[in-house]
DNA sequence: GTCTATAATTCGATAGAC
DNA sequence: GTCTATCGAATTATAGAC
């Protein structure tokens, strides 16, 4: 029962170790390929660390796929470029490897076969997406627009980091953030 | 070795059995998740009998993930209804279950976390949904768009179908053909 | 053609020595 | 704090009786 709270210098090092194998690889594989005992070989230690540190794999997989999306505050005047601004913090999210957002990857990829990550997907929709769109535009058509901004980036994650689609991953940063955020403008202010 | 070729009646019925409980695990639970006895156990049949069909989960997978998008003909005139038509088209593949696009949903819940599932998502797009965008608009640009596309209408089959975000789950369907055809328009067509 | 029984792995998780 | 050894359950797949 000692679990290792103690905050030593070289729990710190493990703890960082499994969280960081933990995060590549639910990334890669999803949250049911990806096994206790990868996740440990992967940080170099051994298998049973993983269950002492974190309780168990649901847990350690609550832990690393937290997501704070950090949208930008779109309120305001309703500028035009609300689209190309959403568009632009989607991509560094997704594409800056060292931010927090290395959820991201994490739940997408789970959150197709995994029914904890889709409900943690949506509160991250509701709590975060939801607001800010809203504020874009008038209020009875705010859920409808925020879906709509969902379903169109969404789209482009999946297409673009997890299924590869080539000719979505070969597009340059600029011209998504130019087609996309057109749609994405149209959406979010619904005109 | 004596393998159930023969196509008496019985072998039929059991056969479908399995296909048809497959398609619906397959679908609602993704390729990870599913199990050699789940289906048997939907199907009202043996374990055994499943690998003795169809020789293994993974051909099993393969037989009921075969896909034809049956894309309506876009081309001749550039008509300014490309869009809807193409909206329309997917959300009667998707909703409508009878018809052989149940392989639809089996796909995209297992490509997240599946390379198989999602190189055979390639493969459709790149055999059927490439050629089919390519008449709409000029040859030079026609992989970005076919991409764009992919991007919009899987990411709206991932928020509506496998997601269930709610705003999105909601939409009545022509909401969905006459927002999301718009965007389809656009990206197909190239302005 | 179908099922019983079981082989062969692999999984998450635990107990206890050091 | 870490690892060895292992448990118990679940998986895919096979062998052989009927």
């Amino acid at each position: 029962m000692t679990e290792p709270r103690r905050s030593t210098p070289k729990s710190i090092r493990t703890r960082q170790a499994i969280e960081e194998a933990a995060k590549y690889l639910f990334a890669l594989n999803g949250f049911e390929r990806t096994t206790v005992r990868d996740i440990a070989a992967r940080a170099g230690i051994d298998p049973a660390m993983v269950i002492r540190y974190f309780g168990g794999k649901d847990a350690l997989f609550a832990r690393v796929a937290a997501l704070d999306l950090r949208l930008p505050d779109l309120g305001g005047a309703e500028s035009d470029m609300i689209g190309e601004t959403l568009v632009r913090h989607f991509l560094a999210l997704w594409e800056g490897e060292a931010a927090g957002g290395g959820g991201m990857p994490v739940l997408l990829r789970s959150a197709a076969s995994n029914e904890e990550a889709a409900a943690r997907l949506r509160d991250i929709f509701r709590e975060q997406v939801f607001p800010a769109i809203a504020r874009a535009g008038p209020p009875e058509t705010a859920a409808q627009r925020a879906g709509l901004v969902a379903s169109q980036l969404l789209g482009l994650a999946l297409t673009r980091y997890v299924l590869k689609l080539p000719p979505v991953a070969a597009l340059d940063a600029e011209t998504i953030v130019r087609e996309v955020g057109a749609t994405v403008q149209r959406y979010a202010t619904g005109h």
